[in-house]
DNA sequence: CGTCAATGGTCGGAGTTCATACCAATTTCT
DNA sequence: AGAAATTGGTATGAACTCCGACCATTGACG
C-alpha cells in the first residue's frame, strides 16, 4: 500500500493564487501543502490541468511553480498515462533562486497569528461539536487524532498535529472556517520550523487533543471549545516565550 | 465642517489587492469602502500614489478603477493641489460595464459566511473585552454605538451598523480578525442590499449594541462574546429565513 | 499488437499589469 | 507676482500571465 494524500483536506489547502507574481504563490502553496503533510512523501500530486484548476491559475504557470520544486528537490516528474509529479522529500532547507523569503513573516505577524488562532480554532471546534457528525466524520476524527499519539519523530508529530486541528476544521463544515485554520496552522508550522530546539509537553497536548475530540463527538459544544482555547494558550504561551 | 472619512478603519478594509485581473479588484475594494459609509459622501479619497500603495497595485491600474467609478457616478475628480476624487453618491446601482456580478456569491456562500461571522465577530468582542482600553478608543467606541442609534434611513443605519462592528474589530487589535470581520460585513451588506424588504427589530438590535459596548468597556469578555453570539444569531435567523 | 486514454512538454499570440518618467493644473507659500 | 508643492493626466516598454492548440510519452485495454 503506497501513502495515499489526504484529499478530504485539499480543498482549503490548495486555495486559488492570484496575483501579477502567480508563480511564486503557487510554490508557496504547494510546498505548504507538501510541508503540512497534505500530500506525505510518495503520493502523487493531481495531474496539472486538475492542480491549475484548483490554483485558478494557468497551466503554463503552474509548470513553472513544479518545476521549482522539482529542482529543489521536493517532487520528481514522470510522463505518460499514470505519470506525475511524485513528492519524493519534505527538505526543509530553503527552495532556490531567492524563494527563501517567500512566505516569511515579521514577528508582529507571527504574534497577531497566534491571536487569531485564538479565536478561529475553538470556533471551529464549537461548531463541529455542535453538528450531528456522520459516521465516516467520527472516523477521521478518532483516526487524526489517534495518529498524533502515535507519530514517532517530531516533523511526523507536527504533520499529524497540523492534520488534526485542520480535520476539526473541516467537520465545522463552514469553507471560510477551514480556510482560516489552514492558513493559521501554516504560519504556526513556520514558526515551529523557525524555532528547531521546541520541545513542547507532548503528554499534555495528548491530553487535550483527547478531550476536544471526545467533547466534539460527544456534542458538548461549549465544552469542545474551552479546551482548545486552553490548547492555543498553551502553545501561544511557549511560543511567545521563545520570540522574546 | 465638512465630512471625514474614518482612517482608522481603511487599514482593514483597503486590503491588498493581486490579481491578472487586478483592475476589477480595486473598483471591488472601493466601492466596498464607500457603500459601507469608510469614505461617506463628500470626502476626499486619499492622493491616488497613495491608494496605490495599499492596495498593492500600480498608479496606471488604480487610475483605471477609479474612472470606472467615475463613470459609475459615484466620485468626481478634480486636479491640481487640494485635488482629488471626492464621493458624491452611493447609489447601489449596478456599476457599469458588466461589473455587476462582482463580489456576487452563491447562496451556500451567504450561509457560509452567516456561520464565519458567528465566531470572528464574537471572538473580536471577546478579545476587545480582554484589552483595556485606552480612552480615545472607548471614545471611538462609545461614538460608534451612539451613531448608530441616532442613525436616521435604512441606508445611514446600515452604514453605522456595519462602522461599529469594524470599530470593534479594530479594538480586539488584530489585524487578521479585522479582516475577517470586514470580509464578513462586506458580504453582509450585500445580503441586506439584496434583500431591500428587510426590517430588522430595531430596538432589540440596539439593546444588544449597548450590552456588547458595555461589556467590552468593563472588560467582561465572556458577556461580550455571548452576547454578540446572540446578536449575530438573530441576524442570521432573519437572513436565513429570506433566503428560504 | 494496435488503439485509446491520460498525462506531461512545447509554442505563440493576446491581454494585463508594472515601473518610471514626465506633463499639466491648481493651490499655497514667499 | 512668482516659486514651490501637491495632485491628477499621459506615455512607453518590459515583464508576467493567460489561453488554446498541438506534440510526445507512457500505460491500459481490447
Amino acid at each position: 500500500m503506497t501513502a495515499q494524500p489526504h484529499e478530504h483536506l485539499t480543498a482549503a489547502v490548495l486555495r486559488p493564487v492570484r496575483g501579477h507574481h502567480a508563480f511564486e504563490g503557487c510554490v508557496e502553496q504547494l510546498a505548504t501543502a507538501i510541508r503540512l503533510g497534505v500530500y506525505p512523501v510518495g503520493t502523487l500530486l493531481p495531474p496539472e490541468r486538475e492542480l491549475a484548476e484548483r490554483l485558478a491559475v494557468s497551466r503554463a504557470t503552474l509548470r513553472e511553480a513544479i518545476a521549482a520544486l522539482r529542482q529543489a528537490g521536493l517532487v520528481e516528474t514522470r510522463r505518460g498515462r499514470g505519470g506525475g509529479s511524485t513528492v519524493t522529500s519534505q527538505a526543509r532547507g530553503r527552495l532556490p533562486g531567492g524563494l527563501t523569503k517567500i512566505s516569511s513573516a515579521t514577528k508582529s505577524e507571527w504574534l497577531d497569528a497566534l491571536e487569531f488562532r485564538r479565536v478561529v480554532e475553538p470556533g471551529a471546534a464549537h461548531m463541529a461539536a455542535s453538528h450531528d457528525l456522520t459516521g465516516p466524520d467520527r472516523e477521521r476524527l478518532t483516526a487524526s487524532e489517534a495518529a498524533v499519539h502515535d507519530a514517532t519523530g517530531k516533523r511526523a508529530h507536527r504533520q499529524a498535529d497540523s492534520r488534526l486541528h485542520l480535520t476539526i476544521a473541516s467537520l465545522s463544515g463552514s469553507a471560510l472556517l477551514q480556510q482560516a485554520v489552514t492558513s493559521v496552522q501554516s504560519t504556526l508550522d513556520s514558526m515551529l520550523g523557525a524555532i528547531p530546539s521546541l520541545e513542547p509537553n507532548i503528554g499534555h497536548s495528548h491530553r487535550q487533543h483527547r478531550q476536544i475530540c471526545r467533547a466534539i463527538v460527544d456534542g458538548h459544544a461549549d465544552r469542545a471549545r474551552k479546551v482548545m482555547e486552553d490548547h492555543c494558550d498553551d502553545t501561544a504561551a511557549l511560543l511567545r516565550g521563545l520570540l522574546g
